[in-house]
RNA sequence: GCUCCCUUCGUCUAGUGGUUAGGACGCUGGCCUCUCACGCCGGUAACAGGGGUUCGAAUCCCCUAGGGAGCGCCA
């Protein structure tokens, strides 16, 4: 039997972290056992669904690289094939009208919750014979009313749930349209879905399912129920814990590979093994080594991962990744040094790609302020002279590489008897104004002849007035 | 309230009856060094609590506490 995986989002909001954590479980699995994954969305809401959610969630597994074998199918394309199966179970009794109002419904809920009872329907129209006027019926199925049901969840172990823990559920509003818990069931039939997996919050569904799936004649698949994903501060995730949608992630400027290496060890590890190519999590994940229990979002160790993929990341890429960036800043990147020479300047500097572009401004704009600590520190009377001196010295300098600028930094500080860090800082706060850059001459070579010579004099400018101003 | 699930360093985790309880992120001391970063070496810190079972429990059982999920004509 080949395995076949669904990851089946409702779209009802953005694409968050956790459900593309389940995603990539899906997605892996099928890969790992040469099976087939699909995609479907679950939009029989026809009240929150969005086709903005439907492109978030298309866009979030582009992203990802997490490509479908099948699909995306759309439940509201199979309207019909619900009504039919529904119209099958009334016909074989194993589902029933309901005259209820919704009023009726919720009087004995309030009664049942006063009792201390959990909330269910009472059964009231299970064997009703005739029709109630005026009121349009909705559709529940005849739940077994003995027995348990019991399953062996991939990830949680064996579970067992009462039937008398659950009631008849609505399978079809009054407006006729089929509700979820009904639609997993035929959609995971018919898409011969072998393994479910989803997240914990519908373990409560399963036995519901498991029930209507035997009504129809199915097999059971295997179910794993993955547990949340939750906030650094061990609650819901939310948006006070900073991003939620995993688009917001690629703004960011995170590395698709960085975010699927963080979210498979969210719950899954092997062995001490931190870092692994998409080639060894296929080769060694297996849902049925996932962890039972809940995990924290980590954004340190996302950051972590995501600056080692930026260290291994080819150059081409890496360029094409910051000048976007830079284009979505405002920054015309034809302006400064090659794209390729920052890249390799700044990429064991930058966690993300906006810090990276963030890091790079000073290549291309000029600033407006000196750090003002850096400028207190380095920007003084004491560093006046050899500043001059280097900068002459390099006005004269042919070859603006970053040998030849480092010989002549060094030579500078030498002749002045100075160490090369009491030149080298002051050039660095008057070229970048800021006190950490990449080293000297690589900084030097990538702010270019013109921006550097111009900015040394601003420097000098700025220290005699800070004299004139402080006699 | 009821049902189900969960509980090893701050965080992600290894561990399946005998380990100095290991690794990673973070934090931190040092080395390297023109700054920052990278890299390297070292440190910090955990079995929720209580009962059993056992010669021996992080590992097995029970209870308690804490956390989570569900109890919709939402998915």
């Amino acid at each position: 039997m080949t395995v076949r995986t669904r990851f089946a989002p409702s779209p009802t909001g953005y694409l968050h972290i956790g459900g593309v954590r389940t995603a990539l479980f899906c997605w892996l699995y099928a890969r790992r056992t040469q099976g087939t994954f699909v995609l479907r969305i679950e939009d029989t809401d026809r009240e929150r669904s969005t086709p903005e959610s439907i492109e978030a969630i298309l866009k979030g597994m582009a992203w990802m690289e997490l490509t479908a074998d099948e699909g995306p199918f759309y439940q509201t394309d199979r309207m019909n094939r619900y009504r039919e199966v529904i119209d099958d179970l009334i016909e074989r009794n194993l589902a029933y009208r309901c005259y209820c109002t919704r009023e009726e419904i919720e009087a004995e809920r309030e009664a049942q919750r006063a009792r201390g009872e959990k909330p269910r329907y009472n059964r009231r129209c299970r064997n009703l014979t005739s029709s109630r006027e005026g009121i349009e019926p909705v559709i529940r199925f005849k739940n077994p009313i003995e027995g348990s049901v019991v399953w062996d969840d991939a990830v949680k172990g064996r579970i067992v749930i009462s039937n008398d823990e659950l009631d008849d559920l609505i399978i079809a509003r009054s407006d006729g349209s089929p509700t979820y818990n009904f639609c997993v069931v035929v959609d995971d039939l018919d898409m011969e879905i072998t393994h479910v997996i989803r997240g914990d919050d519908h373990v409560n569904n399963t036995p519901r399912q498991i029930n209507i799936l035997r009504a129809l004649g199915g097999e059971s698949p295997v179910y794993a129920h993955v547990p949340m994903i939750l906030g650094s501060d061990g609650q819901r995730l939310s948006k006070r814990h900073g991003a939620v949608s995993v688009l917001e992630y690629e703004a960011m400027g995170i590395l698709p590979e960085a975010m699927r290496n963080y979210l498979v060890r969210l719950g899954w590890s092997h062995g001490d093994q931190e870092i692994f190519s998409d080639e060894e999590m296929i080769a060694l994940f297996d849902i049925f080594d996932v962890n039972r229990a809940p995990s924290n979002f980590d954004l340190e160790k996302l950051l972590w991962l995501n600056q080692h993929y930026i260290k291994e990341c080819e150059s081409s890429r890496l360029q094409r990744l910051l000048e976007q960036q830079l284009v979505s800043m405002n920054i015309d990147a034809n302006t400064g040094p090659s794209l390729q020479d920052v890249v390799e300047a700044l990429r064991e500097r930058a966690r993300t790609i906006v810090e990276m572009a963030e890091k790079s401004l000073y290549f291309f704009n000029d600033f407006d302020d000196y750090d003002e600590n850096a400028a207190k520190k380095h920007l003084r009377p004491v560093a006046r002279e050899m500043l001059a001196d280097v900068r002459n010295r390099l006005a004269a300098l042919g070859d603006w590489q970053p040998e030849a600028l480092h010989a002549e930094v060094v030579a500078t500080a030498e002749d002045h008897e100075a160490k090369l860090g009491k030149l080298a800082q002051p050039i660095r706060v008057a070229v970048s104004g800021t006190a950490a850059t990449p080293s000297i001459d690589v900084t030097l070579a990538l702010v270019g002849r013109d921006k550097t010579l111009a900015r040394l004099d601003r420097a000098i400018g700025y220290i005699d007035e800070r004299v004139a101003q402080n006699p």
